[in-house]
DNA sequence: TATAAATGCAATATATATATTGCATTTTGA
DNA sequence: TCAAAATGCAATATATATATTGCATTTATA
């Protein structure tokens, strides 16, 4: 499913989503597709977009 | 880095890493590969893993 | 101790995360 | 409105997560 907390925090900072892979130094493909759930990031690119957005593992990827 | 939180929170359960693997349906290795923090699990077994040992993502994955 | 179970390690094979490019569509702001 | 920016989508290419097998080593248990 899609994944909106990422996309409301990436809109809290006010981030393009090719800003927000720049700052990564990934495409904008994957924080794209990732933000449609159309697919499965590694725990790296996770913790990674969490620390762009000063969030944690459980606030953007936690699904209950 | 060894993940020493998943490895602790398996031996709380009293599961060989066999055992977790067959429970996610993984292999052996994966497990312990990633218990010896030799690679990088994708955010969907990240969460097999958390559910199967009753914990969060920040629990067993964030790292300081 | 012995013996079995658990874990580490290495090599090869396969599935899939991610990159790249290009274009279509939607959204935003002048 | 209209033009630019942002986003979605699709195809192909590459890097890497994961499986599989087999064996070595460590750890637990009788």
């Amino acid at each position: 499913m899609k994944n909106l907390k990422l996309k409301a925090a990436r809109a809290e900072k006010n981030l393009s989503q090719q800003e927000l892979a720049e700052q990564i130094g990934v495409s904008r493909q994957t924080i794209g597709l990732i933000e449609l759930g159309k697919y499965n990031p590694t725990l790296q690119l996770c913790l990674a977009i969490c620390k762009a957005l000063s969030k944690t593992l459980d606030d953007l990827f936690w699904e209950d």
